[in-house]
DNA sequence: GACGCCCGTTCCGCCTGACGGAACGCCGTT
DNA sequence: AACGGCGTTCCGTCAGGCGGAACGGGCGTC
């Protein structure tokens, strides 16, 4: 493993964490180079536009690394075609809605659109969240064959109720749905969405404060999103 | 300059422009690589999380990339000034909306919200323009003192009407905003954004078919463009 | 089914280029 | 004027990146 090549992403990983500009000195602490050596990959990230320095010599990121990614993102088959159902979610529930994407054992924040009136939470687009706490995540998980091993390996990294758990996939097999409040005060219901028949990867969520959820909305959320779920399934079946 | 270093971006790069699995003898032709040399660092690569293999030992780049960028642009002080006023924008004009950023002799498409109505032209969030061909370049140009530098540099790399352009710069100084068709059969319009005293970097600009923006629609465009970049640039002189 | 081709992968000796300790020059502070 | 801390530069050392060559597996051909 190219050890210069490791270390040049853990310090533009540094830079893009900070959010602000950092001292040469600090990112050296940070990621555990000889201030010669983070110099030099500076230089060298900077000649190839992923860094540059502020007028104090301070380092940062520039969006070089948003336009890579920018890029990725654009033609991802299943961002693409969720774009529509996104929006006609949205529509009908009125609330925030997600496309979230399995990675690891985490679920990756694809794409929202948040609703008018804000909501308490900020997963922002791009971020991670252990899959068997969203909704999205556990819908994930229940549709997949190796849910929990998932599950087992999320409750190592922090204390989780498995065995409650375990019921709410079993529930959310049943039901087609999965369900959270992972945030307080806030309820999510997502749907997986499988393609052919591959494991599901990815599922659609909505989220909204849970005061605003009484029965009624929430049973057209519900609803709106199986059927939504069903119809993007089939879109990208056919293809 | 890390020469491994050079070559891991190289082959990164190399990757998310394909947005397709490759095979590395591919990948060794564009990045003029040994065989070796650019498997070693693919597996760096992998091992990182920012490249894998698909079954058939194709290499292609994965979101790892993205989400890195994703939280660059997420606290970006001139996209989150922005999205309101993008909002606004696209709400009383019914059109595309752009927010663009100089980078460079280029304009930078940091956000978009498209019209329901599909335009003809695609400049995808994350992509780069020639600042002198676009409405919100234009804009930023005739606002810059080194303006006429970043236009003759631009003509260095294709040809343009130096002279027509420089004459529309001027317009722009006098009207406040600036006008552009360089994509066949759309008009754009954009007004940059001085942020202080410093020279601008940010454009807000509208985008429509040509023949939607009759004289009236036009009109109306125009005030709400200039009215927003007012407001926009007071929001964040005053923060 | 044996051959040949082309792929990704691995091996290993060469040697270059990454490494880091130390010295430098520049500021702002004391 | 002396100091401390910063980013930067220098340079001798040697580890580690490099790449040519060999390997093994999958696939189509004869």
């Amino acid at each position: 493993m190219d050890r210069a090549v490791a270390r040049s992403f853990a310090l533009l990983e540094c830079l893009v964490r900070a959010g602000e500009p950092l001292r040469l000195a600090d990112i050296c602490q940070q990621v555990d180079l000889q201030k010669s050596t983070a110099h030099r990959i500076l230089r060298t990230l900077g000649e190839l536009g992923y860094a540059d320095q502020e007028s104090a010599g301070r380092y940062q990121a520039t969006l070089r690394a948003w336009e890579l990614g920018a890029g990725l993102i654009a033609d991802h088959p299943i961002k693409r075609a969720a774009t529509g159902f996104l929006q006609g979610l949205h529509r009908t529930t009125g609330e925030t809605v997600s496309l979230t994407l399995l990675s690891g054992d985490d679920v990756l924040y694809l794409d929202k659109i948040i609703a008018p009136r804000p909501v308490r939470f900020r997963t922002r687009i791009g971020s991670r969240a252990p899959a068997a706490l969203t909704a999205g995540g556990k819908a994930i998980l229940a549709a997949r064959p190796d849910g929990e091993d998932i599950l087992a390996r999320n409750a190592e990294r922090q204390p989780l109720d498995v065995a409650a758990l375990k019921a709410e996939l079993h529930e959310a097999r049943r039901a087609g749905y999965a369900r959270s409040g992972y945030s307080p005060g806030v309820t999510s219901i997502g749907v997986a969405i499988a393609v052919g028949a591959a494991p599901a990867q990815a599922a659609l969520s909505v989220s909204a404060p849970t005061d605003r959820l009484t029965a009624e909305p929430l049973k057209i959320a519900i609803d709106a999103l199986l059927e939504t779920g069903a119809r993007m399934a089939e879109a990208l079946d056919s293809r």
